[in-house]
DNA sequence: CTGTTAGCGCTTTCAG
DNA sequence: CTGAAAGCGCTAACAG
């Protein structure tokens, strides 16, 4: 069993209070502080975080319900939030929601029972009715990549409309007008959602044609990346770009493309999304849209303190971080 | 705020130790019984787990302290690891050690000060010494995927250097005499230099010579992977073959001979590791040696539960896991 | 600066 | 089956 702050009264013949007050950051004379310390080394003391979360009702720990956990993508933005909260002392309890609106709704619990200071979601659901239990006890949520449809919360996020418009508007300079997508189902995810609403957009504005067959929608995987680019390739009219419009697609789409005959941007030009592992090493070198990853953690983790420790809740606010396209050599130049 | 036990207590006109008692599963009168849930439901009482941990004692939450959350590796075992979880009714509190020690040592006080019932260590330390705050908390530990030097503990992993050996010599039995290995580092890992160890012995077993030039070893990364094959290949005498020893590196190495003249298996056979995403979905399909991922999550789950629930703390066991190695076509068979 | 006292919300004897 | 009372380990007034 370990040590309590009364083994240590019996050892140093101080009351409670003052030892308490010492742990606190209180003062106390030079020599009871010496006492103490020793106390403190000889017994092994740790302070039980549980007694203290009750009585204070604060825990100094940060709560993230991923939507999942095993996905690149939310592994790298908890690394970053993970290296932010060690700077400001604030321990980390990581949740994984394994793409499960119940799941995600049991974290939410959880969390609020662990009677966490704060919590950051990247969310599956689209409504906020699961975000309840934290809103009853009070626990301040900041949404990161996604927002909700029901409800305007402090979130972190980019702009995918117009990120991926952005994309789109670039193989046009390019002179490109045979222009394809790959992207998530909107009725599965809202980014999916919004960058395909950019692509439309783009190609709108440039008075371009969007033929059916370049519209793949379907989900945020690998493999629909592959099967995708495979059937793109081997239309009888196939584009002369592909917008790729997140990182597992992209992938997927670049693998198809290296292992077929055609080659990149001599045949095909390709402009994808999230920096995540390839850019650097794999040939072609992708033109991405690139999400400012460790700024979103961070500004998330900034945003969610300032919350903790301004009882004044304000207005809740968006943060919209802006996106850059990252160069490469995946795009071919066409003549006008 | 949140109602408490007490609230429950003046609507009902029960004691605190029947609704407690009713909370906890005991039996009481049918008539208190919806009594209690009317009261429950209407003050959307939920307990409060600080108060309840620290009189039992008991938290009903395993933390787990995984070396690197941004690793697909380390994602897809803490996506099993909370599943097997979940079926237990237990909570899961994820820790990152952002591959430094410190961290980690950190992350086991956290989560002894959090009184987690039990903790699953995926280690960078190879010494025992920052596991003793779990020691003395007596909290109990299973160690997932790496052992520890200078401590047997539980730990639930596989056999590295048998199932490296295996992989190498499937390339033997194929007729290549000449083999190259990309690896990690001995000092940076422990997997990595198990799987070193385990090539030599197959190499050493059917009396093949291993030019230094061969044997690329640094870290865990895919740029190392790309960079190594590069190298192989452009070696005046190159390889036959080449045994991948992990997954970022075989990710790497694909690319690399996807992006060169030379295709695979005509031209280079390979041997890859960690099936994580891609043997489905690539050209060439790797020939894989496969971890359990599924089971090794289950296995640390299980064994963790076990000690908790008995206090006879036994002897610790080590669970060694099976390895498969998956067909595909990256092998080329050469003439005897 | 230090000590006394009460109490955070819950479980757990022990009587009844 | 139920209730009264003690206490888990700590902090937070308030006096001194």
């Amino acid at each position: 069993m370990s040590s309590t702050i009364r083994d240590i009264k019996e050892r140093t013949g101080l009351s409670l209070a003052t030892i308490s007050k010492f742990l606190n950051g209180g003062n106390v004379l030079p020599e009871n502080k010496i006492l103490i310390e020793k106390a403190i080394r000889e017994l092994r003391y740790e302070p039980n975080e549980l007694a203290r979360g009750l009585v204070t009702n604060k825990t100094r720990t940060v709560g993230v319900v991923a939507y999942d956990i095993g996905s690149l993508f939310n592994g790298t933005l908890l690394r970053y939030i993970g290296q932010a909260l060690r700077k400001e002392r604030y321990g980390l309890l990581i949740c994984d929601s394994q793409n499960d609106q119940t799941v995600e709704a049991e974290n939410i619990r959880f969390l609020v029972n662990k009677k966490v200071d704060g919590i950051i979601v990247l969310p599956i659901s689209r409504s906020a009715a699961f975000l309840k239990p934290a809103k009853e006890a009070d626990i301040p949520v900041v949404l990161l990549d996604r927002p909700l449809a029901d409800e305007s919360l402090d979130c972190v996020r980019i702009d995918n409309r117009k990120a991926a418009y952005r994309a789109v508007s670039r193989l046009i300079e390019n002179h490109h007008r045979k222009i394809a997508v790959i992207c998530s189902d909107e009725r599965n995810e809202y980014t999916g959602y919004e960058r395909y609403k950019g692509y439309v957009a783009a190609m709108e504005d440039a008075s371009l044609p969007i033929p059916r067959d370049y519209v793949r929608k379907r989900d945020h995987s690998i493999e629909f990346g592959y099967e995708s680019m495979k059937k793109l390739l081997s239309l009888h009219d196939p584009p002369t770009a592909v917008f790729l419009s997140n990182y597992e697609v992209s992938l997927g789409a670049v693998m198809a493309v290296n292992e077929s005959e055609l080659s990149c941007p001599r045949d095909i030009s390709l402009m994808g999304f999230d920096d995540l592992i390839l850019s650097h090493i794999m040939e072609p070198r992708l033109y991405m849209v690139v999400q400012p990853m460790q700024e979103m953690g961070e500004k998330a983790c900034e945003l969610l303190l300032q919350k903790i420790n301004s009882k004044d809740k304000a207005l809740s606010s968006e943060i919209i971080l802006s996106t850059r396209i990252s160069d490469g050599n995946s795009i071919a130049q066409l003549t006008a």
